[in-house]
DNA sequence: AACTACGCGCTATTTACATCA
DNA sequence: TTTGATGTAAATAGCGCGTAG
């Protein structure tokens, strides 16, 4: 393999998200559909992202989809109740009827023990509706954005850092402690989730960009090196050049990278071209966790 | 097993509001 | 003081997924 392909392999989608990552809500650079932005995730393993760029990068590549997901047993682990309604009402479009509200709270709170909760959250979520729909006249059903208070978004990043999300009786003590209305609250943690994630993708493309750097100066040299060694092989075989403790073997083909000739049919020919190659450095793939064949091979 | 309804999270986008030159 | 540009964050719209019936 080539130095450009492998530098071609990684690079080539990190440099894609370069602009984007320079203005991520730039909506000329934004990705066109949901299913397109979310196809591919660039996933980092080095713990320090917002360290120093590190030589040998640990990057693979994997596909997104699902990754943000919880797993349901990982859900209800986390003590999420997906299967429980929230009891508030859905955005205009998707609000569901009554009736259904009220056959996911029996669903989700079958005994009688927990009879009186449902009915707790029925009379906060009717509550709700009153309040909502007096503010919604007060404000002459203009679209008022409601401005947190210090001591509320204080609260509330508290309780994001405990937890991202909030299963529905978490959200509804929230809501109530803070005097916002249930819905407020699942929205200031779905808008938080998505501030946490930009940041991580800007620190994430940022990391690319220094790796990309990092080994186009590497590629370069080493281009330069190889002119230079085969340039001084048109004097000089290279065996008379160097002596034989300078060979140093490929550790993935095994085979002396500086003798011409050795290495079947292909041999230095496929490598290198007539000359051979230098036997060092070698160009270790920092995107494989093994040792690929060198640019010698 | 296939279908449907529902709840929820996510992403993209809109919009109200604050700040600053 | 006014005004327009810009940034921030609350809110909305709509889609996909998992679950239960």
């Amino acid at each position: 393999m080539e130095v450009e392909d492998m530098c071609d392999t990684g690079l080539l989608l990190g440099l894609g998200f370069e602009g984007w990552a320079a203005s991520p809500l730039a909506p000329a650079d934004r990705p066109r559909s949901r299913r397109e932005a979310s196809c591919v995730k660039v996933e980092l393993r080095e713990p320090a992202l917002a360290g120093p760029p590190v030589v040998d990068p640990s990057l693979t590549l994997s596909l997104s989809d699902g990754a943000y997901h919880r797993s349901p047993a990982a859900k209800r682990a986390f003590g999420d109740v997906n299967t429980a309604g929230n009891g508030e009402p859905r955005p205009a479009g998707r609000q569901s009827p009554p009736h259904s509200m009220v056959s996911s709270f029996s669903n989700a709170y079958p005994s009688s023990s927990i009879k009186k909760e449902k009915d707790v959250v029925s009379e906060e979520v009717e509550a709700e509706r009153v309040s909502s729909r007096v503010s919604d006249e007060e404000e002459g059903n203009a679209r008022k954005k409601l401005r947190l208070t210090k001591d509320q978004s204080a609260l509330l990043e508290d309780r994001f850092k405990e937890h991202s999300t909030l299963n529905p009786k978490q959200k509804q003590a929230l809501a109530k402690q803070l005097n916002l209305r249930p819905r407020q609250v699942e929205v200031w943690f779905q808008n938080r989730r998505a501030r946490t994630k930009l940041k991580q993708t800007e620190v994430d493309c940022e990391f690319l960009k220094r790796c990309c750097e990092s080994l186009t100066d590497e590629n370069r040299r080493l281009q330069k090196e190889l002119q230079e060694l085969r340039a001084l092989t048109f004097a000089q075989p290279l065996y008379m050049q160097l002596p034989a403790a300078t060979l140093t073997m490929c550790p993935s083909c095994e085979r002396m990278a500086a003798v011409a000739g050795d290495a079947g049919p292909k041999g230095g020919v496929a490598a290198g071209g007539p000359f051979g190659m230098a036997p060092k450095p070698h160009f270790c793939n920092p995107f494989t966790t093994s040792h690929p064949p060198s640019a010698a091979c």
